[in-house]
DNA sequence: ATTAGTTTTAAGGTTAACCTTAATTTAGGA
DNA sequence: TCCTAAATTAAGGTTAACCTTAAAACTAAT
């Protein structure tokens, strides 16, 4: 088992997400101005990840994992979310603490520790925030939601799914919205591009970007 | 919480388990030799842990942690075997295989985690070696035990503590014993310094300095 | 008073891993 | 065709954290 460096781990992280919101459309300066780096910076690493073999790069088109930098990635990700689940289910950590120590316990990724973990916690499919954890043989069983900023006004979501953003889960927690929860949209404020809901506990405010963020299914 | 380098705390886990051992003895030359570098560097470094308030230095006599200095060593420590007892407990690991895997958890050591992991094992007085598990406010309940290196021949002992030494403690489970087993001494082979025991499997040989890593009481 | 063993001072080398600046070069659309 | 965005090449700087070599200086014990 090879091992990457945080830096390495991190573009391929990156090049994960961003792929899979809008595949084959990473380039070169999409990174570089993610991570405030130059490009010129960026086309070393990049260039040094696909002799490791782990991503191709088409000029002047865009970049991809291979399997191998997926397989990568998604090692990753399946730490990271086993130890979040380890974490809440028996630390009695809450969904908004968990990020920041995974983090650090996240590059604990020898694979019969973390497959012993999975067994321990029964093999979770998903980790605190709803998101999929990825199988021992790194699958991913992924469910299309709706994503919270494509509600109409008076449409009601119920929570399955909220990206991992510390200050977004404070948030919910802080109104009392968890997994599960029902929100409903009040108004669309296009102008400020704030959307108001109503939820069991008041009314709440998102951008609609913080939206973008939460997912779920629709309540008929 | 401040947080140090790995070469610190090995620095400091070197003093303090010298000083167990032997208080009041450690030299800049112990530490040379140890971790095998040069006089000089460890001066430089022991001047930086003195900086640091985490030890004091008395030229030509010996080095000793400060209270500070010892808290740190403890807090690894304390990591080190509640990690150790969560992967045995909970993980299926047995204790030759632990320690590797520890090595690299242990500077996980965020004071929240810890006390969490400690309640969540139910504040466990050992680690799977037999080893004293410092407590949250770093208080060690240390045993008196006898050194199977110090048995006569005929004696038994009941064996509570071996020092986590992979190869030793891999030796000892492919002779089937473990905390609680007893163990009797049949010969000491002065000439070759040499042990052979008796256990309820068979004999088994040990040098003395392996033997002096064993420790438990004397079955009447 | 010697001397062997210890400690200190001073200057510099190493390593790993990135990241930057500056100067070009290339591709592809209007 | 040209122009702009994108990519490349080349050389060098940074940072963190130790560790080494070489040359003195100091202590304690005979």
């Amino acid at each position: 088992m090879m091992t990457y460096t945080k830096a390495e781990e991190d573009y391929l992280k990156y090049i994960y997400d961003h792929d899979l919101h809008a595949p084959k459309t990473v380039k070169i300066g999409d990174i570089a101005k993610f991570f405030s780096f130059t490009e010129q910076s960026v086309n070393q690493m990049v260039k040094q990840l696909e002799d490791k073999g782990l991503l191709t790069f088409i000029p002047y088109k865009y970049i991809t994992l291979t399997t191998k930098g997926t397989d990568v990635a998604l090692t990753l990700i399946r730490a990271h979310r086993l130890w979040e689940t380890f974490l809440t289910k028996h630390l009695g950590y809450t969904w908004d603490e968990v990020h920041h120590v995974s983090e650090t316990l996240e590059h604990q990724v020898d694979p019969t520790l973390i497959n012993r973990l999975d067994s321990f916690l029964n093999e979770p499919e998903t980790c605190p925030h709803g998101n999929p954890i990825p199988s021992k043989a790194l699958i991913v069983k992924s469910i299309r939601y709706v994503s919270l900023h494509t509600l109409k006004e008076g449409q009601t979501l119920i929570i399955r799914q909220v990206n991992d953003e510390p200050t977004l889960l404070a948030y919910l927690t802080h109104h009392h919205i968890h997994l599960q929860s029902d929100i409903q949209l009040l108004k669309h404020d296009l102008f400020n591009d704030l959307m108001i809901f109503r939820s069991k506990n008041g009314t709440l405010t998102l951008s609609s970007k913080n939206a973008e963020s939460i997912r779920g299914d629709l309540k008929q």
